[in-house]
DNA sequence: TTTTTATTTAACAATTTTGTTAAACAAAAA
DNA sequence: TTTTTGTTTAACAAAATTGTTAAATAAAAA
């Protein structure tokens, strides 16, 4: 266990997290994550014991920093339009920096123990979702399942992110016009969202 | 060049095709392959020369097919409800059949040649922008960018089925009340299309 | 300073994955 | 039948990737 703490753990940590979830290279090699992250190989095996134990904890931290985020959304006291103002801008952010987070839990789910799946807490989505049968009953929002409104609202926020080299190509837009573009979204969906807007 | 055509250069890639687009293994080794296909693995060598050509020629062929289908409904002659009704049936059902096809297409953009890319029309696409645009004026549906508006469609359909082994632990439900879950999203997405219904 | 401990590295070994060669096989043509 | 052509396979080779060992280095503790 390290008791120095020359960051080198941390930094091989945050590397792989970019090379995976922020430029999508889903099989990068140890050698390649080493080699990005400026470190000899071997340190690799030293903090992590093993390629797939380093992906593990990586993949973990990435994940229990965006669930967490996202449950204190779901939980905080706002009224409910701000509560969706700011789960958007807080998933919209975290999409942004890191779109392929997402499509890797999902492609890796196989390799990685499922045990890892399960730490994932339905309990604050659940109580979330009960919220939304509230608004609804309320006339905030449009009568539907409220796990489709769920769904719907992370489909919008998340598929045109990972499709961007797709849908560059298809609109013939360039980088920055696209961001234009995803930064208009939030507004629109809020639109969506609450029709008498 | 095969004569004898004995089914196998077919059958290998469309193994390859289901294990990549359907299971999601997007790291299947030519073994693995080889092996779901019940065929020596050099037969993949036979046939295709490398891991990389077959792979290349998996990819081309289900993204022409599905791309020559999306330009056939965005180019039929009917009325634009009835058009986007057929377009969301051909789409999803691809999507149902291979839902891993277009994560595979972002992931793998980097490895496979770009020329790959270049393939994709976006003629098409930039007549069914115009149609879309029209419809907004004649006031059928919402006046918001065509570009929006087409990423809307394709993230409500396409994202909840990338994500499904995430969304059906996270809502705890069954595979079978999930597919129920999404056979409801094709009425749910015109109604939210078109609201006057 | 010497010793200890953590960290980093180079060299090596093992494994996995891909690619090649040459031979066996089967069916149609000569 | 023999020959030819295309197909399939086993055995081998090469390359890429991961994992291990032992030594070098550097900083703190004795």
């Amino acid at each position: 266990m390290p008791l120095k703490n020359t960051g080198t753990e941390q930094l091989i940590k945050d590397t792989a997290k970019r090379l995976l979830f922020a430029e999508g290279k889903l099989h990068a090699t140890t050698q390649e994550i080493a080699d990005a992250a400026g470190v000899n190989r071997t340190a690799l095996h030293y903090y992590f014991r093993s390629r797939d134990l380093l992906i593990a904890a990586v993949f973990q931290e990435a994940m229990q920093g965006l669930s967490q985020r996202l449950d204190e959304c779901m939980e905080s006291e706002k009224p409910f339009r701000e509560k969706i103002d700011h789960l958007i801008t807080v998933f919209l952010k975290d999409m942004i920096a890191f779109p392929y987070q997402e499509t890797f839990l999902i492609t890796e789910i196989n390799t990685l123990g499922k045990e890892l799946m399960n730490n994932i807490q339905s309990g604050p989505v659940n109580n979330f979702l009960k919220q939304v049968q509230d608004e609804m009953e309320k006339g905030t929002i449009e009568k539907i399942n409220p796990i489709h409104f769920l769904m719907n609202l992370f489909s919008l926020l998340s598929y045109p992110l990972i499709m961007a080299p797709l849908y560059r190509q298809l609109f013939q837009i360039s980088g920055k016009d696209f961001n234009a573009l995803i930064n208009e979204r939030k507004k629109m969906i809020m639109h969506m969202i609450f029709k008498e807007d």
